[in-house]
DNA sequence: TCTGGGGTCCTAGGACCC
DNA sequence: TCTGGGGTCCTAGGACCC
């Protein structure tokens, strides 16, 4: 049986997110910046038209911002994550298998489905926006590639009401369609690969998906030779029906202002070593090896970049925060030096695995004798926190412009008019 | 003044083994 | 003096995604 799989992705999720509980920001251009109000993530359809950039620093929009009324939004993953699972709820309901790929995406599998599968999306497109407040376009193809080149198809040509298929045109209007696609935006060939291609005189996705696999296969590796192959209509990159085990914990930031003492940074990193943590508490993971990183700013002129880390690899998984935490300050006083000004920070946890049985009392961490922790303290919640947890607080994100969490704090709610 | 965070997969190269 | 080759496992780094 043929596949077929349709690819709905949510338009410029963030702002449309601000904009679903402040309808009074229907036609005004909308920005989001990211974690320490740095630059912009996310943009409103109004904000694109002004010449607003992904990724843009936001020091040198802010002009163009005031000059504009643009409406500037820290970002609020409490309140994106809850709409995202909304969302992906409604989606779910529209076939037996789904894959959610991302906060604002989602494939589903229509295979074998003889309906007319454009109204189909159509439906469900329309749900979404009555039930959620969240616009959303529709890709359908035989191959993920295909679904997501139709996904922009559907994005940027009107006439199509947000919904595509790109089965459904002619072999002569797909080899036209293909001809206008840059070889960049098709997924998976990013700027190194785009650049190596047009070197190679492969300028979009008719030359890439006619070029010579052995070509393909030598300039970009077998995940070139899956896309091409995507392409061409033969589906290699699965549906992934359950979320894969994690393979790493990730806890990061940059922090507020420049730290410049041992203690300011290891509160820093107590903190987002707390975060992973929680992060393995949820899936009842253990890790085996940790890496704690600090580094300076790579954009200051006043120090040279430097970026210190050390890895350590633990006899029995670790879980717990007694654990952890004070490994995360024995590493940190390994790497850290006083003449720097740090600005990012964070910890890997790898080597992750099921919990199991709690060996915590007999835990050996490889030449490293555990402290007993400091004195304990009661956070505002109520729960116990380590006091390396408490200090000045200086490495906390700016985020001077952040919404309400209208979802997910009693406090915040939408107030009733 | 001010430049995100959290992931995955692939490959090359080193260490080690027989 | 002559100094293999194939396999596996691990890690670091590159590239990509949203």
């Amino acid at each position: 049986m043929a596949s077929k799989l349709a690819l709905i992705d949510c338009n410029n999720f963030y702002a449309s997110c601000e904009r679903a509980f402040n309808p009074k920001l229907e036609g005004t251009p909308i920005v989001v910046l990211s974690n320490n109000d740095g630059c912009v993530i996310a943009r409103s359809n109004e904000a694109k038209a002004l010449g607003v950039l992904m990724g843009e620093p936001y020091f040198k929009m802010r002009e163009l911002a005031k000059a504009n009324g643009i409406a500037i939004y820290s970002s609020n993953y409490a309140l994106y994550g809850d709409m995202s699972n909304r969302v992906m709820r409604i989606i779910g309901h529209y076939s037996p298998e789904q894959e959610v790929y991302s906060i604002d995406e989602s494939f589903i599998d229509l295979s074998g489905m003889s309906i007319d599968l454009v109204e189909y999306m159509g439906k469900l497109k329309k749900q979404v926006r009555l039930w959620t407040g969240i616009p959303v376009c529709v890709g359908i193809g035989r191959t993920k590639v295909l679904a997501k080149l139709a996904n922009r198809v559907a994005k940027k040509y009107k006439k199509f009401n947000g919904v595509f298929d790109i089965d459904e045109l002619s072999k002569s209007r797909c080899n036209s369609l293909l001809k206008i696609v840059d070889v960049g935006d098709i997924w998976g060939i990013g700027a190194k690969s785009k650049d190596k291609l047009k070197r190679l005189g492969v300028n979009n996705a008719l030359a890439f998906r006619g070029a010579e696999k052995s070509l393909i296969k030598s300039t970009l590796g077998v995940v070139g030779l899956r896309i091409q192959q995507e392409l061409l209509g033969e589906s290699c990159i699965p549906l992934e029906l359950q979320r894969p085990a994690k393979k790493q914990i990730v806890s990061s930031r940059s922090f507020g202002k420049p730290l410049v003492s041992f203690d300011e940074v290891n509160q820093a990193l107590t903190c987002l070593a707390r975060k992973a943590v929680n992060k393995l508490a949820v899936d009842s993971l253990g890790c085996l090896s940790m890496n704690v990183f600090i580094e300076t700013s790579p954009f200051s002129k006043k120090q040279a970049y430097v970026n210190f880390s050390k890895s350590i690899q633990f006899a029995n998984p670790l879980h717990s925060d007694r654990a952890i935490l004070p490994v995360v300050s024995q590493l940190l006083r390994k790497i850290y030096q006083d003449q720097y000004q740090f600005y990012k920070g964070g910890i890997v946890l790898t080597r992750l695995t099921s919990k199991g049985v709690s060996r915590d009392l007999f835990e050996v961490v490889d030449g490293l004798a555990l402290t007993a922790g400091k004195a304990s303290h009661k956070s505002l919640l109520g729960h116990v926190i380590s006091a390396n947890e408490l200090g000045t607080n200086r490495w906390l994100s700016n985020a001077e412009y952040r919404s309400p969490r209208y979802t997910t704090q009693w406090q915040e709610l939408l107030p009733v008019e």
